[in-house]
This record gives structure tokens, sequence and C-alpha cells, in this order.
DNA sequence: TAGATTGTTAATCGATTAACAATC
DNA sequence: TAGATTGTTAATCGATTAACAATC
């Protein structure tokens, strides 16, 4: 019965995913609604319901086909897809995720790595250089790009999404403190670390 | 009227600080429901519901002073407390957190940085040198630590965390790729970057 | 077939939004 | 005082949990 899935339930896909996953390393073909709950800490109904959201994937008496459900879920996340990156910005978090081998491993790759810093053009990051920023549209122009990874100062970021919309890049993955607004035939995930630490910090004053 | 907090609340919270913020950096001294609301996207009612859920901090007829309010919230969250942190692991996200400076600037510093590979011990990563896991437990006897970043393998962040633990260590901010578990007296915060571009995939492929 | 377990409907719970009296 | 805006209660909406008939 494939409907809408639910903003809530898009934010679980991943953590099946991995699961799923683990589950096929281990040898596991099978498993309850019950017993992948237990494993993921949701209760059975819950897992049933999510997995209903999307579409009938089990069988009565038996359960979930593990590998089946894997692939029909990264399918319906898209992850059976390979993604192009472009990073910009060569700072810190653009180092980490240029030099990360999880996310190559997982079908995104990184093809380019821009900075507007003269001192940071054309240093080597891994297997990449470091192109300058100028040069955004030029690439864009002559290259397939899904996603820009932004990895920015937060008074540019918005400026910066927005140019490489107009080039036509319609992915974002921003990890500059700001929450950045992008048209609606765009799709962008915020990643605020720091508001992480902050939820930690409250968690910690409670537990004591 | 300080009742319960929900979870819901507390992951706002970080917002509500980041744009009081700027607020504040603006020069705005006072601010409404209705307006903060449209800053952040949110309706005027949650902005009142959410600020009352700790306390009634706005003035009828007035709203809410900027500076009082941010520094309440920043209260709440304890981030007007310094953080001491370790790194265990100074691979590519290790090394990011090591040499970010939004965290020091917030009152987050890393005071040490370890890892098992003899390949990295004594290597230096900004002001700090790469220091022998196994000398772990000794320093955490001999320093003073609130949180743990985990920047290791999923394969052992579990068995890391449960040492750290043993050794007094109660905050634990993970970045390996695993759901880790904690006693009820300390608190964690997980951190799966990999499940946020997942859920960029699936935007992706919706908005097309 | 009998037992297990799903798919799905109904009940509950929690979070968001609306409304408005209280009050600065 | 009159206008503005909160604090708070009530209504709505959505997500989770419970229950059970359908069925493998």
């Amino acid at each position: 019965m494939a409907g809408y899935v639910s903003e809530a339930v898009i934010k679980r896909l991943p953590a099946y995913y991995r699961h799923l996953k683990e589950l096929e390393q281990e040898g596991i073909m099978q498993i309850s609604s019950q017993g992948l709950g237990e494993r993921m800490g949701f209760t059975a109904s819950q897992i049933r319901q999510d997995i209903n959201s999307f579409g009938g994937f089990g069988r009565q008496g038996y359960g979930y086909h593990v590998t089946d459900l894997r692939m029909h879920i990264g399918h319906i996340m898209g992850v059976d897809q390979k993604h192009r990156m472009i990073i910009v910005g060569s700072g810190n978090i653009g180092t980490a995720v240029a030099l990360a081998d999880s996310f190559p491993r997982n079908g995104f790759e990184t093809v380019a790595l821009f900075d507007n810093s003269e001192r940071k053009i054309g240093s080597r990051i891994g297997e990449l250089i470091v192109q300058d920023a100028a040069g955004l549209k030029r690439y864009l122009d002559e290259n397939t790009v899904d996603i820009a990874v932004l990895a920015l100062p937060a008074n540019c970021a918005q400026e910066v999404a927005n140019q490489l919309y107009a080039y036509g890049v319609r992915g974002f993955w921003n990890f500059a403190p700001v929450d950045l607004k992008v048209p609606a035939d765009a799709a962008l995930v915020n990643v605020h670390l720091d508001e992480g630490l902050q939820v930690l910090s409250y968690r910690m004053q409670q537990t004591r």
C-alpha cells in the first residue's frame, strides 16, 4: 500500500537500511517485525506501520526477507544510484568529507573541490587538487554534479548556494551554521554539528 | 511555568539560541513571538508554547528581550559553562573536530587527542599531539574530561565507549555509524553523517 | 492444518496550531 | 487608557501503539 511516506518515516529509513545491512553481514536472511524492533529499539507495530507506508514487503507467518527489504529501502532512498558531489570550501570539514572513504563506498563520490583562498587553490587533498571557486560555473557547465557540499563560512553560504542553484545544482548538503533556503525543486539537508553538541550539553545537565 | 521540556522543544533550543545571537549582532534588543517566528519559520503560537515550557520570559504588550532570552536558553542548555573534550580517533573526522575553531569558541575545548595507530601517535594536529589510546585511563585519572568525541570505526566504538564510561566519562559525541548504548547517567548524541546524505538522496528523487 | 506473523483499522498519545482572556 | 502581545486553554493534527482479522 504505497501511499504518502511521512517525514518521520523518511528520517528512519537510513537506520533501517543500516540495520538490514548488518543482518545481511551476519548471514541472517529473514526477520520478523518483532525481531527487527528489538534490534532497533522500536515497537514491532511501528516497524510494520513504517514498512507498510511504502509497500507490503512482508509475508504473513514468515516476516521480511532481509536482502529484499534492504534493497527496496535502498531503492526508495535512491542510494542504489551513484551521486556525484563537489565540495565548496576546503577547510576542516570540506577536507574531512573529501578524505572520508565511507561516502564513495556508499555511492557518493567527490569529483571536485573548490575554494576561493589563494593559499589553498592548487593544493592537494587526497586524490583531488583544490580548484579556484571562480571556475565553478565553467566546471558545472562541463560536468554533471548532483550534490554540492557547502563547507564554508555562514556569511557566504546562502550566496554560494544561490549561485550553484543558478548553475543547475539541485542537491545541497550544508555544513554552515545557517538554515539555507533553496527553491522547491532543489533538495537540502542542513548539518548543524554545533547544535548536536548543545543538545549533548543539555542532556548532560539532566542526567546529573 | 517551568515544567517538563519535551524532546521536540530541546532539539529546537540550539536554533533559538543561534537566531537570538544573530539578532543581538544586528543590534535588535526586542522581538515578538510573531517576529521571531517569521525569522525562524515557526508559527508565533509555537514560539510562545516553546518558550513557556521552560519559563515565562516575555512581557505582555512588549515581547521578549533578546539578550535576556538568549542567556536564559544558553543557561538551560548549559552552554554558559565550559566543556572539556577529548577526541578518540585521529582520522578525518577526529582531525576536523580538533582543528575546528567554532567548538572552542562556543566553550567546547578539546584538551587531548588519542589514537591507537603507531603511525599516528606522536604526530601533531593543530595544538595537540596525538597520544597513545593505551594511556586513556591514566589521562582520565589525572584530568577532568566532560565529553568524549568518538571518531573511530563502528566495530570498536561501543567497546571504547564502555571503557570511557568505566573511567568516568559521562558525555559522548559519537560519529561512528552505530547507535551506541550508554547507561542512564551518561548522555549521548549520535551524529550519523551518512544518514543525512541518504535523506538528501531521497529528497532529490522526490523533487524531480 | 496449526502457528506465526503480517497488513490494517482503531485507540492513544504527543505535538502543533488556534483562540482569547490576562496584562504590560 | 488603548494597543499590543503574552501566557494558557482548547482544538486540531499527526505519529505511535494496540488489537485483531487475514493469510502465508
